[in-house]
DNA sequence: CAATTATTTTACAATCATTCTAAACTACTT
DNA sequence: AAGTAGTTTAGAATGATTGTAAAATAATTG
């Protein structure tokens, strides 16, 4: 993605295009799926020449989702993911190296679900398949 | 469950049954699904005038985990829960008040998931059903 | 292009769930 | 009863994350 489309992006979402934040939207936003945490992201800035702070990363990442450039997902070890795949999925969950693969909502069938509470909806279902090696 | 059961069932399992472990497992295995993390035991342990540390409540959580008396579920609130069902099956989770419901796993059915990638094998799945009010 | 204002970044402290440590205590064995 | 191995505990440490307040920077205005 070039600066100028990033810069574009970000004002789209009422973004200041800050240096931190073109940095980041370009690192996430080159049109393939990523899952990172606060922690892999600095380090992958910080493997690019470019140092910001974690607070910043942190502060970003909750904007980017806040706007709906990023899901977040919980229940992945200890850190909280975020995603650039934003449609509503699933996820496989290797843990003998911690790497998440996308599972397209349309790749399961879940029936049968038993009726919701009294005065309760569904909000979401989120599906982990963890993996091991064999 | 009697002082009696209690202490049997810790033999069982070859646990010393020391007063702070009866404590805990006639709190949790009363015969009904219970779900709890450190911090909500804690509390009903003080509510019944008993107190015992919180590092004794997280050693203790583990250690009935190891053995088989409890399931882990993480990916719920920013705390580890415990779960006296160990069965597999999967759960409601109501964010208005942060409890949860079980779902047998009779009660879903996964079809049509993809591939595991190559050399890797389901370990297995979790599923989370958020519930909030309509 | 200043000057002003609004927003953002950052260093650093604080929080919270959880784990670690090492000393005091207790259950089991002899 | 004494010895030993296992357990509990207070308190410190950890790690992910958030809060704070000052310094820096982007946008706006004249
Ligand atoms: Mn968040
Ligand atoms: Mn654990
Ligand atoms: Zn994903
Ligand atoms: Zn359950």
């Amino acid at each position: 993605m070039t600066t100028q489309n990033t810069v574009d992006l970000l004002r789209l979402y009422k973004l200041r295009p800050t240096r931190q934040r073109v940095a980041l939207a370009a690192l996430l936003f080159d049109g393939t799926a990523r899952h990172v945490t606060a922690e892999t992201l600095h380090g992958q800035v910080k493997d690019m020449g470019i140092t910001l702070s974690l607070a910043t990363i942190y502060n970003t990442l909750h904007q980017f989702t806040k706007v709906g450039l990023l899901k977040e997902i919980r229940g992945i070890g200890d850190a909280t993911w975020f995603d650039t795949n934003i449609d509503q999925h699933h996820h496989f969950f290797d843990i003998t190296n911690d790497h998440l693969i996308d599972i397209p909502a349309s790749s399961i069938t879940i029936s049968n679900l038993p009726d919701s509470p009294q005065g309760k909806v569904i909000d979401g279902i989120d599906v982990i398949v963890r993996l091991s090696d064999e």
